[in-house]
DNA sequence: AACCGTCGCAACCGCCGAATT
DNA sequence: CAATTCGGCGGTTGCGACGGT
């Protein structure tokens, strides 16, 4: 039985996606909350939102993972962890929803990996939580010169030590603190800084990046 | 054909931080 | 400034499809 303002849960039917599709293309997205209370459609803003992000947008891509998107997404699991909307973002045409479930179905099982709880940032640990999803603060510090694709919104300073060295020091620091203000730092290879650079300094939808190069 | 176990994916849940009131 | 609401995230679940016996 169904009240009157009761929530339907499950499944969306084709008349569902409609009238999401309709109140969309007229408002826009967000204000998912409004949808329930300006439409006859009886979901919560949040199984809106998902079923927009996951299915209906135009920009999903669906069918089988290509090679390419599994290496890559194995290379940003390696470096993030379980951080599927960063890992997503870099993955055109995927949502975190579909990463997370090929992750949990198929890359875990080719890798040879035992589901559990991997904690986010399985190998950069200070790209958890406390960093979000907007990684405005962070600082590599490296012994060689930072990618050619450095932009103006970063600031490069060239290496001048033991230039043998073949890691480089990835450091997060919180925001706006006066004194000491790094969180922690690790170390990572050549190849896993520059996925991680580009993937970093390319621009996001909604995210605005400041990265400070500095030598050790 | 019927049953059963496994797989894959869509959707839900609970938590958290940001925004708003 | 506190309370409330909203949006986003990662973990988990439920169920239909499929394959093996």
């Amino acid at each position: 039985m169904e009240s009157k303002n009761e929530q339907r849960k499950g499944p969306w039917t084709v008349e569902e996606d409609r009238i999401l599709m309709d109140y969309i293309r007229v408002h826009g997205k967000g204000k998912w909350s409004r949808i329930a209370k300006t439409t006859d459609l009886k979901r919560c803003g949040k199984s809106c939102r998902l079923r927009w992000i996951n299915y209906l947008s135009p920009g999903v891509k669906r069918g089988d993972f290509s090679e390419e998107e599994e290496d890559l997404i194995i290379r940003l699991h390696n470096l993030l962890g379980n951080r599927w909307s960063l890992i997503a973002g870099r993955v055109p045409g995927r949502t975190d929803n579909q990463v997370k479930n090929h992750w949990n179905t198929h890359l875990c099982k080719k890798l040879g990996i035992k589901k559990g709880k991997t904690k986010v940032g399985s190998s950069l640990p200070s790209l958890s939580k406390k960093m979000g999803n907007n990684p405005t603060n962070v600082s590599l510090e490296s012994n060689f010169e930072p990618p050619s694709n450095c932009n103006g919104e970063t600031e490069a300073k060239t290496a001048t030590k033991d230039d043998s060295q073949s890691m480089c020091r990835f450091a997060s620091t919180q925001e706006a603190t006066t004194e000491n203000n790094c969180e922690s730092s690790f170390w990572l290879s050549k190849d896993d800084l520059n996925l991680l650079t580009s993937f970093l300094m390319e621009p996001l939808n909604s995210y605005s990046h400041e990265f400070v190069w500095d030598c050790l």
